[in-house]
DNA sequence: TTAAAAATTAATCATTTGATTAAAAAAATT
DNA sequence: AATTTTTTTAATCAAATGATTAATTTTTAA
């Protein structure tokens, strides 16, 4: 029986495929991915990749997961926050966020476009139902539209336009390249503007109505 | 040689197979999609796909191409209206591309994925950059930039804002509903919503800084 | 009514693709 | 050093998939 003790060896060819695998599901989705691009991305044998991971549909199902949490872990932890306040999540939220995403610009796409082809399993996976629901976040939102520093009373909107304003012009990205001409830099910039911008439009536009 | 007149029976075949296509392309995208998928769908034999269209790279091409245009060609009507305000244009945005995406839900996301896998050969096949950049929107924003009604004075921050409240919640709409357990018809309701919502919304945000 | 053209189908091909197998090489254990 | 276990590879399989072909049916035209 395999991979049971850690030797530096097993480990490193095992790490290698993940990784390889990491980059081009991302990049180009399940459908799109062939095992031997993953093989050849890892640099070993084809053979290889089913003796670790059995199957293409178990590796992309361990690459799904890790990418997943890796990403709710963040704004779960944010958005629970005994001692921060509203504004503070904002701001925190949005600095993480673009700065996640920053460094692996393909992975929301990549979510939102493999949770289209099968949104109960992958949903089961992480339990973002009650991390957000009974968060602190939507308590403290409450409060705020009780006191009237917030008109819209729907929390759902709020967090909608949040995510909305970090996350969009990353999957917009190539069409925004292509319609305007601008290179990856200006893109960047762009973005590092916004983790200062859109704090202060949430503040501004939630507040109105 | 076929179809060179236009009997009922022929536009009738090629139309049906060019419907399923749009159905199964754009609910699934080019890779997951087979082309006995289909063809079951127009329930034609899978033969007369290519007697019609070629191959499925062709047939994508052409779908892809009136999805496309359908999509762009409104958005170019508004933005570039004379006779209309920047609030108007707003307004006008926000309506009619949530109405637009209400009938076509998957529309967003298998625009965005698919540009994601070939950039340059779908751009250009619209005419995007000319339209946006000397659009009479962004004469407008930098007069009101200059007025000092608008305080960000990068205009694509203000269409990317505004793209981003409309388009967004569609392609996370199989997240949010996982993630808060609301149903489908709950969701509609949101985006309707937010036809009145946004240009409010984008008219306080922008003015701020 | 008959002949030609167009549309449709069943059968089949060739390639791609995920996966397995059997053998070889490398590493670990005794 | 010898043996067992683990890792790696080349070769191959079987199923899926896009596409074609040759024959059949339907429609159009003469």
């Amino acid at each position: 029986m395999a991979h049971k003790d850690n030797t530096d060896e097993r480990l490193s060819t095992e790490q290698r495929i993940k990784a390889a695998a990491r980059d081009v599901f991302h990049k180009k989705g399940y459908a799109a991915t062939r095992t031997r691009d993953i093989a050849d991305a890892a640099g070993i044998n084809l053979a290889l990749l089913n003796y670790y991971f059995r199957s293409k549909e178990k590796l992309f199902s361990i690459i799904m997961t890790e990418t997943l949490t890796g990403f709710v872990r963040n704004m779960s932890f944010v958005l629970n926050g005994e001692t921060t306040s509203l504004e503070q999540k904002v701001e925190a939220v949005a600095v993480n966020y673009i700065d996640l995403i920053l460094k692996e610009p393909e992975v929301p796409t990549f979510i939102l476009t493999e949770i289209r082809s099968n949104p109960e399993r992958l949903l089961e996976k992480i339990p973002v139902r009650k991390m957000l629901l009974q968060s602190v976040f939507f308590r403290q939102h409450a409060q705020a539209v009780s006191t009237g520093k917030i008109k819209e009373p729907n929390p759902l909107h709020f967090l909608m336009n949040l995510i909305s304003l970090i996350v969009f012009p990353f999957i917009a990205k190539p069409m925004l390249l292509g319609a305007t001409g601008a290179d990856p830099a200006i893109f960047n910039q762009l973005m590092e503007d916004r983790k200062k911008l859109i704090p202060v439009w949430i503040k501004a536009m939630m507040g109105a109505g």
